[in-house]
DNA sequence: CTGTTAGCGCATTCAG
DNA sequence: CTGAATGCGCTAACAG
């Protein structure tokens, strides 16, 4: 048995008497250690870590042995520089408004972690914010940090998505759109969400119906907003005047209800864009003394954690954020492992209904 | 200029009329690309990537030309490989109950993210979840996928600290404990914060105050619960069949204000372990007509995004979240530099009075 | 089934 | 200030 490289002759030579200094640390085993402990070639070692049906059985286990006893892990480095994979994901957000401020991509982010912890893939958080600092997305791929990329509710028309597309950088959409055929596209049905919650209210006997919208460069936000501004066309309901703009968050949804509730023709009813502004405005109903859904019915959209926990219980238009998280990870993994899988998926939503709707006032 | 390994002659004859199959894309330039056409040799380059001051500037501006025009972007694995670092931190969580059910360490976990990525370091998130297939904590490190590990609310005794410091893992502790002096912990001031609360409901004239833990095996829970114990002899106020066991979730807050409310003498006020389960407890207030503060004061841990957005806005012990984990950043990369910093900071906490707390009933 | 031969792209010596 | 040599630990192709 060769040993190429010095590496375990030096390894050899540090047994257990040997005094570290600092920082040191026993070095650690490699391929090649694991093979001289099992007398055989460390190609042998590599079939084996890498599930090769190509190792007699008997072989197998004793190298199998080696392995736990010198507790050798694979150097994620080495491999990934020898032509494989990372094993990560990265995921990226809306640029300037980060997770924080909006629980839905929370969730949407522990989900998709999940699913692909399932699959042996670890999530690099925030690489959006690399902009900050060196270039674009797809550095981080380029650097072989991850392996693709899951971009969440990018702007419309985002010209980074063409980049990616240019170096062929495998990536899924969510909540985003693109004309390109080679582009996959996983994302929930707004306008029904929308014609969900406005049928809704009208059963009720609701006519005067308020709108907030989120950011306007989203996607979701404008199709929100269409879907709402069409079926108030079609249903003769007004709209005009009815809509207030907002930008997602607790606090817009704060003042976009004191805007609308001080309309001189006072909605009896409000579809907010997402649940976050939906709970703002329950405060703020709170701090005015309006009673939902007496004076004012609510709903929302996403179904977050706490929208049932509120008082009142909010009505919402629920994302099967499983699903999404599910379908985009399956996605992204086929585009990385070349099986190219190109997509696009509208997962239809659902109307929860709680205690923040109810008959209009008077 | 010679041309170790043959990536320069392959890559030079893929000129722009090679045609690339599916998933192929242009080979990524290397250093010995950038050397080639900045006529330099690649350790100069490298020099150039690395900062080395010994390269004069004309020659390094020359390469700075290069690596722009060829879109250059060094290769992380091959980095990590020859010895340098991942810029990878990872943080990892309480096993069994990941972070979706735990608002606050979302929270802390984006603020770490924020902090690490001024410094240039990806966050890897849900670490923890690697038990399930692999083995343990260190493996991720020792596979070289990071250089360090965040860990927050670890069971008390977890045996998995020792291994990460026999293994000389550099790693820093939020909200947990360790004997060991090579350890750094960071963490906010329980016994303090619970005083903090008591104080104010006592200055209310709060007499009978109920307690909801958090789960026991969390130095945080026990702390607080310490603290609460004591506080009440110290005061010579009743304790026990006031405190009623939590698991941090907004439901078993619910549960256990139903719990305590059904009490044949009901506390006047009940101080919960976190903000959720303080939240699920207002929730089953409303639903039994029971008025928060009038009827029970409430009082919550932690000050999350949406405690001053529930009605009544919650009385709460607020985290120095920041500063947690900016330190906890700080201490995490100068241990992983080689500038081992041990320490153990205890921050203190803040009141945070809102309308949740009042004076006691009749 | 197992071993041999080559690099992957870079940084760390050391020479000039 | 710059260049040459060497190897990090591993996988992919090919030999036997």
């Amino acid at each position: 048995l060769k040993k190429p490289g010095g590496s375990l002759a030096a390894a050899s030579q540090l047994g257990k008497n040997t005094v570290y200094f600092s920082r040191e640390v026993p070095p650690m085993a490699t391929q090649l250690d694991v093979a001289e402990n099992a007398n055989v070639s460390y190609m042998t070692v590599s079939r084996v870590v890498n599930n090769n049906p190509n190792v007699k059985k008997e072989t197998r286990e004793r190298v199998l042995k080696a392995i736990k006893d010198l507790s050798y892990f694979p150097n994620s480095a080495a491999r990934v520089l020898a032509g494989g994979k990372t094993n990560n994901v990265g995921i990226v957000f809306p640029k300037d408004e980060y997770v924080l401020t909006r629980q839905y991509f929370i969730e949407l982010a522990i989900k998709i972690e999940q699913a692909l912890s399932e699959q042996g893939y670890h999530l690099i958080l925030g690489a959006g914010q690399a902009d900050l600092g060196y270039g674009d997305l797809h550095q981080l791929v380029k650097e072989r940090k991850m392996d693709g990329l899951i971009v969440v509710a990018p702007p419309t028309a985002d010209q980074r998505l063409r980049v990616l597309l240019e170096r062929k950088i495998p990536f899924v959409l969510i909540h985003g759109e693109s004309d390109d055929p080679a582009c996959s596209v996983i994302d929930t049905d707004s306008s029904l969400g929308t014609t969900l919650a406005m049928r809704h209210l009208v059963g009720l006997g609701h006519t005067r119906i308020g709108f907030v919208t989120g950011k306007p460069l989203e996607i979701n936000a404008r199709d929100r907003l269409n879907a709402y501004v069409q079926f108030c066309h079609a249903e003769n309901l007004p709209d005009d005047d009815l809509v207030c703009p907002g930008d997602w968050s607790l606090e817009s949804g704060y003042e976009a209800f004191q805007r609308l509730a001080s309309h001189s023709r006072r909605p009896t009813a409000i579809l907010f864009s997402n649940d976050q502004m939906a709970l703002g405005a329950i405060k703020a109903a709170h701090d005015r003394a309006i009673a939902i859904p007496r004076d004012i019915s609510l709903v929302g959209f996403d179904d977050m954690k706490y929208s049932s926990f509120v008082t009142p219980g909010l009505t919402t238009v629920r994302m099967p954020i499983d699903k999404l998280a599910r379908l985009a990870v399956d996605n992204i993994l086929a585009n990385i492992l070349c099986e190219p899988k190109h997509q696009k998926i509208i997962l239809p939503p659902q109307l929860i209904v709680r205690e923040s709707t109810g008959l209009p006032a008077r």
